[in-house]
RNA sequence: GCGCUCCUAGCUCAAUUGGCAGAGCAACGGACUCUUAAUCCGCAGGUUCUGGGUUCAAGUCCCAGGGGGCGCACCA
């Protein structure tokens, strides 16, 4: 760890200074005098800060590369003019440095900070991996995501795309006059979603709490207060296992509009992927995996029958004997269970033949009651829901739904979640009889969606794992320390933490 | 949770179907007045993830554990 030696920083510790003020990007350097012929100066002094990631020391003359995070611009220093030359020529690769010289363009045609005057900024005791090859090792990668981002190029692109997205997002929802707001992370009752919640304790209420699976109850609570349009962008929690598509928390967007049904909302979703492709590439035609993908909206409907039939060429339909469909499902290697409805499993065979097979967006129909307990029957087929799953690349980017809004009917379809979680299902809904209360006060028409926006990244940004879209994914701890063990590593810190 | 697979120097990777543990980069010491993954000379660096086992001999084979990746299951 201290391999390193006496760096330059540590020759100068007590001169590290405060501030530094930088008055141009590195890379900005590089674009602004690109005009400069080689051999020439500019004139102008600038002054510049960041992290030099090479360094070519070459006798009496000696050049480093200055990386900060508009770019890079080579520094050129001279014996005979540069301040403390000797010092400059033993900074370490990593080693924060300011710098102030003339932009120039070097006789090989390099453009360059002249150094003048540098300062050392802080010193790196640790490397960043190997200077052509950065580092390969995800386990690190993840874990030390500040060495990814500086060891391998392009290691920040993705996340500037994620935010990208993300203002777009808040840009297209805010100009159709949604309200953002912000809802419970701590719910006495995880509702809104099948899934199994974190939990954890309230002291001072001498209540057990769960970190949300979903913020979808109180959203359409702010619906029935009048706030027709709301959205949140926010972290779910949910207590399940980790994937290449899924992490324990995840970003998810909803949004509800009164007087809207889903089809709206589905239009509203191709909006918002639409104009994040806008402000990420500039185009809707964007490649994933090496394969075209084309996100112009408007995109296909279909429903789960006709893409199971395109997908497996076998056919099914909800009019078709129970008996049959289970005959033809277990042709197919999928399970069927006792009690499921003729429509529940077509919902499995598409699952589990289909859906990963879809790669252009399509907007897919046909959910069965009994999957979606929080939304309307479809107004002409009773055993169905008026719901959309938007799929793209085989994954599920969104939901889409015209929301349950009676109050008598939510409480039935809350009983039956009930009644399946007495049965042993862990993810089935509790009865939210503040949700209920809510609603009896009367709940317009409305259609909501919840939108993946990690997964919109994924798909973005040509990413197959969710990990390379999350700054810091969920990993098993390491080196967990037990009590007293002397090495000051518990994390909770001194007794002067505790008020 | 189950299955498959991987773990060698700080980083990136080698090591002949079990036979002396290596290279490049980084680091460290030195040379060099226009480098571009600079070059050159020198030097150091290892509990081969951990613990057992088989064997004359284990980085390599077997068992257990830890961590990563992928798949299954659950889900978005």
């Amino acid at each position: 760890m201290s391999d390193r030696g006496d760096r330059v920083a540590r020759d100068h510790t007590v001169e590290i200074p405060y501030r530094f003020e930088a008055t141009v990007g590195a890379g900005v350097v590089t674009d602004d005098y690109a005009h400069l012929a080689p051999g020439e100066g500019s004139g102008v002094v600038v002054r510049v800060a960041g992290r030099v990631m090479r360094s070519r020391p070459q006798g009496k003359v000696a050049f480093a590369e200055l990386r900060d995070w508009t770019g890079a611009v080579q520094l050129f220093a001279l014996g005979q003019r540069t301040e403390n030359f000797d010092a400059f020529v033993r900074i370490s690769l990593g080693d924060w440095i300011g710098a102030v010289g003339e932009v120039v363009r070097t006789k090989r045609g390099e453009l360059s900070v002249l150094v003048e005057r540098w300062v050392a900024l802080a010193d790196a005791r640790r490397g960043f991996g190997d200077k052509w090859r950065g580092v390969n090792d995800v386990e690190i990668r993840h874990r030390q995501r500040e060495v990814d981002l500086w060891a391998n190029e392009g290691a920040r692109e993705v996340f500037i795309a994620r935010t990208k997205i993300v203002a777009s997002l808040r840009r297209t929802l805010d100009a159709r006059n949604y309200l953002e707001v912000e809802t419970p992370i701590l719910q006495p009752l995880a509702g809104g979603a099948n899934a199994r919640p974190f939990s954890t304790h309230y002291n001072a209420l001498h209540a057990d709490f769960f970190l949300r699976i979903a913020p979808e109850l109180y959203l359409k609570r702010l619906v029935i207060g009048g706030l027709e349009r709301v959205y949140e962008i926010g972290k779910d929690f949910r207590n399940e296992g980790l994937s290449p598509r899924h992490n324990p928390e995840f970003t998810m967007l909803e949004a509800y509009q009164a007087y809207a049904d889903y089809l709206d909302m589905a239009e509203l979703v191709e909006s918002l992927v639409h104009d994040a492709a806008i402000a990420v590439h500039g185009s809707t035609v964007i490649s994933f995996g090496g394969r075209s993908l084309d996100l112009t909206p408007p995109w296909r409907r279909a429903t789960m029958t006709e893409l199971i039939e395109e997908v497996t060429g076998v056919t099914v339909a909800l009019g078709m004997d129970r008996e049959e469909v289970a005959g033809i499902a277990t042709t197919l290697g999928v399970e069927v269970a006792v009690g499921e409805s003729t429509g529940k499993i077509i919902y499995e065979i598409y699952e589990k033949t289909t859906e990963a097979q879809l790669w252009g967006p399509v907007h897919v129909t046909g959910y069965p009651i009994e999957v979606s307990p929080l939304t309307r029957v479809h107004r002409d087929h009773p055993e169905l829901v008026e719901r959309i799953t938007p799929v793209i690349t085989g994954r599920e980017i969104a939901e889409v739904y015209s929301e349950l809004v009676d109050p008598d009917e939510q409480r039935r379809r809350f009983m039956e979640q009930a009644r399946a979680r007495e049965a042993g299902d862990e993810e089935a809904m509790a009865v939210d009889e503040d949700f209920l209360r809510a609603l009896e006060h009367g709940m317009p028409p409305t259609g909501g969606i919840g939108l993946g926006v990690d997964r919109l990244t994924m798909i973005l940004t040509d990413t197959a794992n969710i990990r390379e879209v999350l700054f810091f994914p969920a990993l098993r701890p390491l080196g967990i320390h037990h009590e007293s063990d002397g090495s000051g590593a518990d994390p909770n810190g001194g007794s002067d933490r505790e008020d």
